[in-house]
DNA sequence: GCGACAG
DNA sequence: ATCTTGTCGC
């Protein structure tokens, strides 16, 4: 049983692959309905100023005396070449999930707090639009634990590898954790999922439309109307975009103008350390040892 | 039927 | 996501 109050195929012989896929799809309706699509939040944004001040953005919620952002938050999971659900004599972790927080208020964005998860008979696959099935179980326990020891340096916000908003279903994995952890989140892919009619091609002749006009992003309309994202250029040299959509307790164009000043390469900061530390200790323990004393 | 499909 | 060498460029 896992978080969810949900048992998935393994046990009584096969679920099948299709009852399965109902079923998470009735867990992504369900908790969609406390999704929060505006900014709910009690910290302040920083604006750099021209006049080299720095001044302060009111933050949603509307109640007074917030911090500024500080901590923010990044998650990934990484796996090993070898295949999903190791053999259950190897003792090998198969994968490795991460937690950074970094102080957004250092120029530099210094790494101030980091945690990690390995993964031992892994079965649960990846199926496209089902990402969170797979990824938060692991992400929440990281988070749940630094909430649990009252760890001062618990993000005011979560970067997720992964998409929100722009989903089939309007629920990716940044959704999904953020309304399961209750944290203000921002989804990031590095791929465009196909959905609602969205195009590679059809993004990127708008964002060379807009080129000109001095912006370096894009709003993702779908087909049907509805605004599921933007597509960025986060770096000056990088052609190839990356997609923010709204997570949790954040509307998009706070999202856009937060992941605008984290970012020293294409890939968000947060994210991208919380990719290569999970990647490079998932390589330094993938040899049996999953850190715990027998 | 065929192709597409976050990580 | 992972496999995988060199290579072109700032």
């Amino acid at each position: 049983m896992d978080d969810y109050g949900f048992r998935h195929g393994r046990d009584r012989g096969e679920s099948s692959s299709i009852e399965t896929q109902n079923q998470w799809r009735e867990i992504q309706d369900l908790l969609k309905e406390r999704l929060i699509t505006q900014d709910d939040f009690p910290w302040k944004l920083p604006i750099p100023s021209s006049s080299g001040n720095v001044a302060v953005e009111e933050g949603g919620g509307g109640g007074g005396g917030g911090a500024l952002l500080k901590y923010v938050g990044g998650v990934d999971v990484s796996y090993s070449k070898e295949l999903d659900s190791a053999e259950a004599a190897s003792m090998a972790a198969c994968g490795c999930g991460s937690l950074v927080v970094l102080d957004v208020t250092t120029p530099t964005l210094q790494v101030v707090y980091q945690d990690f998860s390995l993964l031992t008979n892994f079965d649960v696959p990846y199926i496209p639009s089902f990402l969170a099935f797979r990824e938060a179980p692991i992400l929440l326990q990281l988070l749940q634990k630094m909430k649990n020891t009252g760890n001062p340096f618990y993000p005011q916000l979560l970067l997720v590898d992964g998409n929100g908003l722009l989903h089939p279903r309007g629920f990716g994995l940044a959704c999904h954790l953020g309304v399961l952890a209750n944290i203000p989140a921002i989804g990031i892919g590095k791929n465009l999922h196909h959905v609602d009619g969205l195009t590679e091609s059809g993004v990127r002749q708008l964002l060379q439309a807009k080129d000109n006009s001095g912006e370096d992003f894009i709003t993702l309309t779908g087909s049907s109307g509805c605004v599921l994202g933007a597509a960025m250029r986060s770096t000056k040299g990088s052609c190839k975009p990356i997609y923010v959509s709204v997570g949790h307790r954040v509307a998009l164009n706070t999202a856009i103008k937060i992941v605008k000043m984290i970012c020293k390469y294409r890939v968000p900061e947060p994210i991208r350390q919380a990719d290569i530390r999970s990647r490079d200790h998932l390589q330094k323990n993938s040899d049996g040892n999953d850190g715990t004393l027998q």
